[in-house]
DNA sequence: ACCAAACACGCAGCA
DNA sequence: TAGTAATATG
DNA sequence: TGCTGCGTGTTTCATATTACT
């Protein structure tokens, strides 16, 4: 009764707002880009613009949608009026493509288990309980011609086969647009269902993220390379591997806006290649790339390979200057073996020593981190099973002006939750001085009344370091009330280092007292769990910091 | 930050 | 027929 | 014991429909 008496909701989007989107992407790309696109794009462009609505949707449904090929007579669109029509159009435009022959696999996908049985009910004897992959097992036994295959099925079924023409300019577009491959059509969609919620920070639109038209081949090369990178160790190809690492080795790098790519290409090829013990070739690679962790990579590779002297080397150059402190943690580790190699000395590295409680808990059927805060639970006020989502929260809370500042190049487009260089050196350079401003602000007043205010002015806007889920207005308080503000700042600090590196790595649970001072910090150590690096980093600094932490070592009592 | 990832846990093999 | 994976959708 | 590599689970918008086993 009170279902059917509710008012309906009105719809959220627009009729035929899927177009719209589309459209306010070309008209971005072109009037931003117009210099990038050659004359054939631009006319696609303009034709289909001039296609009447009902074409115009069609065509964005169907370059939405998994293809390429489909079945005209599956295309179920009532609010589209006349298919037959729209498909006309979109032929008349020059942007729709027919065929009598997809090609085996598209046959496969296209056509439905029953409607394979009928269509080769005559040419195979086809049991009830058979499946699909045995139906077209036997169907290719039958070694037809590839067009012969298309004929038989469209001859039982009816329709034809379509797709939309230009598939390449439209993901031209949307790379230009996104400035990568991954975000689409749907972010608009999401973004206007409020699903996504993002904040109305600047548009950059004087930085172009791509220069020329040779800087968007370059970076589609190296995706097209990355792409035939999966297929090949999907299908265990090591000898087209070997291939790809010559061809990218012979591949020069011109153009900034594709580097991080070509270099995360590389690491992960040489990576693989190690796997396979191809240690020269992986090598090379290593040395092509800039990107993190391609030296620490190459000294194991060396070390590996038996080169002492060379891995030594490659040891001190990263110890003389390290991109960041886990390569130089990397390098501090391999040194002394290779050293003891060499038959050289090396001073003793200092262990760590953190300060633990050890732990006998019944086991239980919940994540040992939760054992622990129930143990805990009762001498805190409160204890959080937080890791990360705590410090990077505050984090954004306390920078977010900083993060969401108009610097050139940092937002190419509406659809961002950090800015390009989120997690780039650049960073911090680029905002030296407002986020030294910044610091000197919340240096100088209370914290509180400042996390409180940037918690309520920006709640629900996508933050890529703020969980909101986490965030409330009592844990702020309590959490104030504990940390004193110079602990909170000089974390904050050493998260402004490297906002990339020092995200990771908080310890899993934050207990809670009723004073200033009167909190801890603990990571939780199951049997068998070891502290990681990212930990050992955070644990260090806790004790330099005098920030109280702990390790929490559990084992359980069986009886 | 490319659901072709990032993160943390948990184990095995090796000195 | 229930469970699943993939797909399309807003 | 420390170091390393490798495999695992969790997390991604939410919901309806379709196809398959
Ligand atoms: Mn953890
Ligand atoms: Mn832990």
């Amino acid at each position: 009764m009170a279902d059917t008496l509710r008012e309906q909701a009105p719809p959220l989007l627009a009729p035929f707002y899927y177009r719209d989107n589309f459209q306010r992407l070309c008209d971005t790309v072109e009037s931003r880009y117009q210099d990038l696109l050659s004359a054939a794009e631009r006319d696609v462009l303009r034709r289909w613009r001039g296609l009447p609505l009902p074409a115009q949707c069609l065509y964005v449904r169907l370059v939405s949608r998994v293809g390429p090929w489909f079945r005209d007579d599956k295309l179920a669109y009532p609010e589209l009026g006349d298919i037959g029509a729209a498909l006309a159009a979109l032929d008349a435009a020059g942007l729709l493509l027919r065929t009598a022959d997809p090609g085996w696999p598209e046959l496969e996908r296209l056509f439905t288990l029953a409607e394979w049985r009928r269509a080769f009910a005559a040419e195979l004897n086809t049991a009830p309980g058979q499946g699909k992959a045995e139906l077209l097992a036997a169907a290719a036994a039958l070694d037809w011609s590839p067009a012969r295959y298309a004929d038989c099925l469209l001859a039982s079924t009816g329709g034809a086969l379509v797709a939309p023409a230009e598939l390449e300019v439209v993901e031209l577009l949307q790379l230009l647009f996104f400035g990568n491959r991954r975000q689409g059509l749907t972010d608009f969609v999401l973004s206007d269902l409020g699903i996504a919620n993002y904040y109305p920070y600047a548009l950059d639109r004087e930085q172009r993220l791509f220069s020329c038209r040779e800087a968007v081949a370059e970076y589609q090369g190296w995706s097209q390379l990355a792409d035939d990178y999966w297929i090949l160790r999907e299908a265990e190809d090591s000898e087209g591997l070997r291939a790809l690492a010559d061809l990218l080795l012979v591949s020069p790098l011109q153009y900034d806006t594709s580097a991080q790519r070509y270099w995360k290409l590389c690491n992960r090829l040489a990576r693989e290649l190690e796997r396979q013990g191809e240690l020269p070739l992986a090598g090379e690679l290593y040395a092509r790339s800039e990107l993190h962790p391609a030296r620490e990579r190459l000294a194991r590779v060396l070390e590996a390979a038996g080169d002492w002297a060379a891995a030594r080397d490659q040891c001190q150059l990263i110890l003389a200057g390290p991109w960041c402190e886990e390569e130089y943690e990397a390098a501090a580790r391999i040194l002394p073996r290779v050293c003891r190699r060499l038959g050289e000395s090396v001073p003793a590295r200092r262990r760590d020593t953190f300060t633990t409680l050890q732990l006998q808990l019944p086991r239980s059927d919940e994540a040992v981190e939760l054992a622990v805060a129930h143990y805990l639970a009762p001498h805190w006020q409160a204890v959080h099973y937080v890791e990360n989502s705590l410090m990077n929260s505050l984090f954004g809370l306390a920078f977010w002006e900083q993060i969401f500042a108009p610097v050139p190049g940092a937002f190419h487009h509406a659809f961002q939750s950090a800015p390009a260089d989120m997690y780039q050196q650049g960073f911090r350079t680029r905002r030296e001085e407002m986020l030294a401003r910044r610091l000197a602000q919340l240096r100088n007043g209370p914290l509180l009344p400042e996390l409180l205010a940037a918690c309520r002015r920006y709640r629900g806007y996508d933050c890529r370091w703020v969980d909101w889920r986490l965030l409330d207005e009592t844990l702020l308080w309590q959490l104030l009330c504990c940390i004193p503000a110079p602990q909170l700042l000089a974390v904050w600090e050493r998260m402004l280092f490297d906002p990339g590196e020092n995200r990771r790595g908080f310890p899993d649970l934050i207990a809670l007292g009723e004073r200033e001072g009167d909190y801890c910090l603990i990571e939780v150590k199951g049997p068998g769990d070891q502290l990681q690096d990212s930990q050992r980093r955070w644990l260090r600094f806790f004790a330099d910091q005098g920030i109280p932490a702990q390790v929490a070592r559990v084992v359980w009592c069986d009886d």
